[in-house]
DNA sequence: CAGCGCTTGTTCACAAGTTCACAAAGTCGC
DNA sequence: GCGACTTTGTGAACTTGTGAACAAGCGCTG
């Protein structure tokens, strides 16, 4: 049917291309015009196989025996993940984070723009956060039709995390951000990513601990091994 | 030797204890005290079989027919996380980001606590956020080997991360979590997890962007099958 | 105390993702 | 223009993770 029948794209590597992306705006930066799948991988902290296929899935973007154009490989990573043009999100809940979030200017130079919070406690509603008024939770369809929203994200306390969800479903939000540490139950078309620093802090806890064991285990079998030393050089104490 | 050989524990697994174990709290709050694999992955949005296969690699803490002790599963993965005792953490990169984290008190409940934050900039030391007083970033060792620090948090700019990376660890630190945009370069025996907001918004728009050119498709295909339906109609203007 | 129903723990087949290895395809020097 | 060299793009082996299926084990009931 369609001549350009493009293949299923893993998610391992779609998880990648930003970072590509990355890479390859610092490598602009600094005025690099070309580069190689191994120079990537190493800025990337990938191995060189991965960055070749991960690009293969999109197309022969690179030329044998030269290696990729810098230029050339950001417009197509650009285009693949739709950074050509704005995407404006909203926030939802107005404390700590989504504040440090609204405030955030990092995101506007990928295509990301805030443009709107809205918070459900009156007090803050009419807050400057910065260049952006809180507005009230109950405006959140108006504001999400108004802007064109398509990516919400939600930093309420857990407990009102799944009212956020659906009334950003009901509003047509079919992409969610998710910092809340809960799981949000919503219609399969709705698209949602957590973003939970609590479960990271804990798989980290988890690996020390282990660290903590292992060293224990080395200590245990040095003293079993010396007390096995001692036993033989002393066999009357042998049972 | 070790009569309870255990088994190496796959990464995917480590990563969804956390979500039993928050899901496990809140039935503990709910007052439920035994629960099944069922249950239990409807709440934390995954299949049965994998929790059950999840758990089964620590040991048969369930009760076949039965199911599992809430109160007993709980322990167990405490036990597993290493939630048992505090971790100290300290914050590098007093902004926005460093400020909100420092300030969440969620995270105590979880074992985790902020000891200490740091920033580079002379005009912030001093100031108070939350219950801590932002230390110089020079007093970073000092800090770390005081209160005993295993866990650091980098939430300075991209271009300072890999500094404070390196500072961490020629500290002693072994585990980082690092929220700045950067591939850090550390030895291996330092564990590195990163959160990258831009990231997760970038892989939630190439889905958007995949939608969209899928709605166009269905729609090209769509005016595609109208015109063949016209040119059967009227086969004169075949080729 | 034996049979029955339920839920675990485990096995197995398969799906997803990674890494290797190498032919294909280009450049560059001569 | 040709041959040596470089780097891509990809088929295939391999590793890791998932989901279905089921035997084993437990409690309850009659
Ligand atoms: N602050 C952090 O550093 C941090 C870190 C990790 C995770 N989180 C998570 O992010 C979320 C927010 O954390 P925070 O520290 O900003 O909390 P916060 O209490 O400072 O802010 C929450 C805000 O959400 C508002 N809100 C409550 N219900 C709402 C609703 N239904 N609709 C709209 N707004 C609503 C509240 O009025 C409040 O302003 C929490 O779920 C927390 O677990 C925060
Ligand atoms: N703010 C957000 O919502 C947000 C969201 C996603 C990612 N991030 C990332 O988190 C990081 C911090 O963001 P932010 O908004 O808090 O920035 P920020 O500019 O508000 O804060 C950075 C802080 O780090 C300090 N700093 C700089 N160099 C340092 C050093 N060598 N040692 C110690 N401190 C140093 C600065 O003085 C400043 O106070 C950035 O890398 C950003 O990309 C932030």
């Amino acid at each position: 049917m369609s001549p350009a029948r493009r293949r299923v794209i893993p998610e391992a590597t779609i998880a990648r291309l930003p970072v590509y992306h990355r890479c390859l705006l610092q490598m602009q930066s600094e005025g690099r015009s070309k580069t190689s799948s191994e120079q990537l991988a190493e800025m990337a902290g990938v191995n060189a196989a991965k960055v070749r296929k991960d690009l293969s899935y999109f197309g022969s973007y690179g030329t044998r025996g030269v290696g990729y154009g810098v230029d050339h490989l950001l417009v197509e990573i650009r285009r693949e993940l739709g950074l050509t043009h704005d995407w404006p999100c909203l926030i939802v809940g107005a404390g700590n984070l989504g504040s440090a979030l609204a405030k955030f200017a990092g995101f506007s130079d990928r295509g990301f723009s805030v443009v709107a919070v809205v918070d459900i406690d009156p007090g803050r509603v009419g807050e400057q956060v910065g260049d952006l008024v809180i507005e009230h939770e109950e405006r959140l369809a108006e504001l999400v039709e108004e802007h064109g929203v398509v990516i919400g994200i939600i930093t309420t306390p857990p407990a009102a995390a799944q009212d956020a969800a659906d009334t950003l479903a009901r509003a047509g939000v079919r992409s969610i951000l998710n910092f809340a540490p809960t799981v949000l139950d919503l219609p399969v078309d709705v698209l949602v990513r957590d973003v939970d620093v609590a479960v990271e802090l804990q798989i980290l806890a988890f690996h020390e601990e282990r660290r903590a064991a292992a060293a224990a285990a080395v200590e245990a079998a040095a003293a079993a091994a010396a007390a096995e030393q001692r036993r033989a050089a002393n066999p009357a104490t042998a049972s």
